[in-house]
DNA sequence: TTGAATTTGTAACAATTGATACAGTTTACC
DNA sequence: GGTAAACTGTATCAATTGTTACAAATTCAA
């Protein structure tokens, strides 16, 4: 018996009536399959034809390097669904090895089931494409933040657009341990490079009260990157 | 008067018969607008209610920097729709404002029409899910290959992909420079690393014939990397 | 084959960042 | 208020990469 509370927990059942989803379900084929712990759920590589959603337990993805061994990537649990944004697209493969770390019970739907799914329901529709639109929002803003190469352009970048329209000073919520994280770099680099930024009288930070002083200026510093 | 033909080149309505096109659009609410060149057709950070599709002409993306200058970001030409990608999800504002360069027609449709328009046709629900899973696909490609830090794991990376399965040799068929660039290094160092990993007996490169001598020290080297 | 253009190998030096260490400051909690 | 923990500023040295320059090797077309 499927959990359709749980279900509608899920990005992709979220804001449908559980009733609703429930005469969803019988509408198109699925399946519920359990797996027990260390069992593999899907092989790296392999074409992906159905889309999985965790409905108990929890699972990790792992990607096996090419001498053989496994380094694990990360854990999805309970109600995510998996690798939604290699369903479709020219490359649908899973991109990671699938392992349960318990007991496991997945819900499962064809790509076609869930194209009915889709057509039959609009919020399922728009939940979907919400879902894989934000996860590629996510990532091309993380790309565009690791396309700035040294860190005084990463700097530059952050507090500009920290600072939004506010002409003079804001507070920062983050240490420097965690912007150095952030960034990519080590802690002491990224202090060396606020120093310098300070004595070129580009910034002032005292304590976590950022002010710009000359948002021209670093502004070309990300042009000329 | 709407050229079916060309609309039906445009990624969206692939696949779909013209005449096929043609009922669909009857059942749906769609404008098609005019544009002179130099026309505003939308600005960075303004809300995404409908999809664009350039019918005939070309627009260009613009971002505005935080001091007022514009930097122009890509072209975007005839059929090809703007920004599928940030129609949906949590951040759906246009990233760059959008310029024409010339006279300009462009097919738009509103989200709640665009739903309706995939529910009524599979095919044209495939394609566009098709078409935003293959942009994640290529930008979380594009990431991970940035997040190796060193050149020498770039190239290990690099080499032991294209290697695949194969045990011995294989053969490049791009240049030093061309490799340079896609890593985002400069050639002398890309060359200078290179002969490195030669001398440390992990890969033999003549000419364009590359030989993996050491898989397992390369597979190393992302691991501690 | 020859000659020009492209590609490659390499060197010397500058710039940037990482690694490590340590002392001074701030923060949080008792 | 006092103490421990976390955070910050700074210094030194090593590693990596960029910059610039030049010569040798290769490719391609005439």
């Amino acid at each position: 018996m499927i959990n359709y509370q749980l279900l509608n927990e899920c990005p992709v059942f979220k804001g449908v009536a559980e009733n609703e989803t429930r005469k969803l379900l019988q509408q198109v084929h699925y399946q519920v399959k359990k797996f027990s712990k260390g069992d593999i759920v899907a092989i790296a590589g392999e074409q992906i034809s159905n889309l999985f959603i965790i409905l108990s337990g929890s699972v990790r993805g792992e990607m096996i390097d090419y001498s053989g061994k496994t380094i694990k990537i990360e854990d999805i649990e309970a109600p995510r669904p998996l690798a939604t944004a290699f369903l479709f697209g020219s490359e649908n493969r899973f991109p990671v090895t699938v392992t349960t770390n318990n007991s496991v019970e997945i819900f499962s739907i064809s790509i076609s089931e869930l194209l009915r799914l889709m057509q039959l329901n609009s919020v399922v529709l728009k939940n979907y494409l919400d879902s894989i639109s934000s996860r590629t929002q996510f990532i091309s803003q993380k790309l565009h933040f690791l396309s700035f190469k040294t860190i005084k352009e990463k700097i530059a970048h952050y507090l500009l657009q920290k600072a939004g329209d506010r002409l003079h000073s804001f507070q920062l919520n983050s240490t420097q341990q965690q912007l150095a994280e952030l960034f990519g770099v080590t802690r002491p680099s990224l202090a060396r490079v606020i120093s310098e930024m300070q004595r070129e009288k580009l910034i002032i930070i005292d304590k976590k009260t950022v002010t710009l002083l000359n948002k021209q200026k670093l502004n070309e510093l990300l042009r000329n990157g």
